[in-house]
DNA sequence: CTGTGTTACGTAACAGTGTTATGCAATACT
DNA sequence: AGTATTGCATAACACTGTTACGTAACACAG
C-alpha cells in the first residue's frame, strides 16, 4: 500500500474565493454549485471531496468572514469602544451579504448553512473586553449584560440599514451615530 | 361573452394558511410549491392563477405577517413603550421564521421575495408615537433618530437571540429587560 | 334551456438544482 | 516498475420552480 494524494489546497481556495465572490454579488440562495464549480475550473465532485456538498462550501465561505470579521475588531480594539462600533457598522456594509448569512435569520433555517457553533465569540470578545474595562466596580452578570444591549444596540441598526428597513424621517448613519453616542455617555460614567 | 369566474378566495386563503404553517415549521427555503399545492388539495397552477408563483406566495404570507404584527403593536401602544417593547419580543419569539424573513436578511436577496414597499411603516407607527409622547419638547430630527436607536435596540437584540448568537455568559432575555430598563430611564426625563 | 366565450386548474413536460454511483487518470510508496 | 489509493470528470438520479396544453366549470345571451 502507498500513502495516498492529498487533498488539493489551492483548489479548495479556489473553490472558496470563487464561492464567497458569487455570494457576494448574487446572493447565497441564487448560486449554484455547478456555476461555482464552473467558475473555478472543476467539477461539483470536487466541492464534495473537499468541502461535503453546497451546506458545507457554504459554512467554510462563512468561518472565513468571522475569521475577517472577528480581524477587523481585534484590529480596532485598542482604539476605544467608538472606534469598535465604527469599525462594527463598516465591516458590514462592505459585506452585507455575509453579514446577514454570519448573524441575520439564515442561521433560523432560511439557507442551510451554519457556521460551526463558537464561531461568533472571537468577533465579540473585543467588545466584552471593552465594556468589562469601562466598568471596572461592575459585576460580571452586569458586565454581560451589557456586553448584550451593546451588542444588541449595534448589530440592530446594522441589520435593519442593511435589510432596506424604511428609514422614514431618519437615516440610519445618524441614528447609529446617536446610539453610539449614547452608549459611550452610559459606559463613561 | 359573459362575465367570467372569479378567483376563489377559499382556496386562495387555504393555500396562504397552509404555506404559512408549512414556512413556520420548516423555514423558507425547505418549503417546496408542491408540497404546499398537496396540502392544500390543489395543484401548482393553482399558486399561479392565484398569486402568480412562490415569490408571490411567500410575499403574501410575509404582507399577512406584517399586518399580524402591526396589529399587535397597535393593541399594546396604550400600555405605554415598556409594554410596547415586550410585545415586540413576544411577537417575534411566537413567530420566530416570520420575523426573520419580515425584518432578517431575506430582503437582501437570500430567498426571492419581499414585502411590498412600506409594509413595515405601520409596525413601528405606535412606537413613533409613544417615542414622540415621550419628548414633547424635542425637535421631529431628535424624535426620528432616537426611533431609529429604540427600533435598532430592540430588533437587534431580538434578531440575535432568534438566530441563535452564543449568549456566553448572559441570557437575552436579561439584556432585553436591561435594554427597556436604559430605553425607559433615558426617555422618561 | 341551450350555446358560447371565458376562466380555473389538473396533467405533463421542461430546464435547472443538489446529490451520488461509476470509472479513469494521477499519484506515493514498496 | 508495480500497485494500492485517491481526486475528480462523466453521467445519472430525484427534486425543484415554471410553463404549454387541455379539460371541466361557470356566467351570461339568445
Amino acid at each position: 500500500m502507498a500513502r495516498p494524494l492529498l487533498h488539493d489546497e489551492t483548489l479548495r481556495r479556489t473553490l472558496l474565493d470563487t464561492a464567497a465572490a458569487k455570494i457576494a454579488r448574487d446572493g447565497a440562495a441564487a448560486v449554484s454549485l455547478r456555476s461555482i464549480a464552473a467558475a473555478a475550473g472543476t467539477s461539483t465532485t470536487a466541492v464534495y471531496s473537499l468541502f461535503g456538498g453546497k451546506a458545507a462550501l457554504l459554512t467554510a465561505v462563512l468561518d472565513d468572514g468571522f475569521a475577517s470579521f472577528a480581524a477587523s475588531q481585534q484590529q480596532a480594539a485598542s482604539a476605544g469602544l467608538e472606534a469598535l462600533g465604527r469599525a462594527y457598522r463598516t465591516w458590514a456594509l462592505e459585506h452585507p451579504v455575509l453579514y446577514g448569512l454570519m448573524f441575520g435569520g439564515s442561521l433560523a433555517g432560511q439557507v442551510p448553512c451554519q457556521p460551526t457553533p463558537g464561531a461568533a465569540e472571537p468577533s465579540i470578545a473585543p467588545l466584552f473586553a471593552a465594556v468589562a474595562a469601562a466598568l471596572p466596580a461592575a459585576s460580571d452578570d452586569e458586565i454581560a449584560s451589557m456586553v448584550g444591549v451593546v451588542w444588541g444596540q449595534v448589530h440592530g441598526l446594522v441589520s435593519l440599514e442593511l435589510a432596506g428597513a424604511p428609514a422614514a424621517g431618519w437615516s440610519w448613519a445618524a441614528a447609529y451615530d446617536a446610539a453610539l453616542v449614547r452608549i459611550g455617555r452610559s459606559l463613561g460614567r
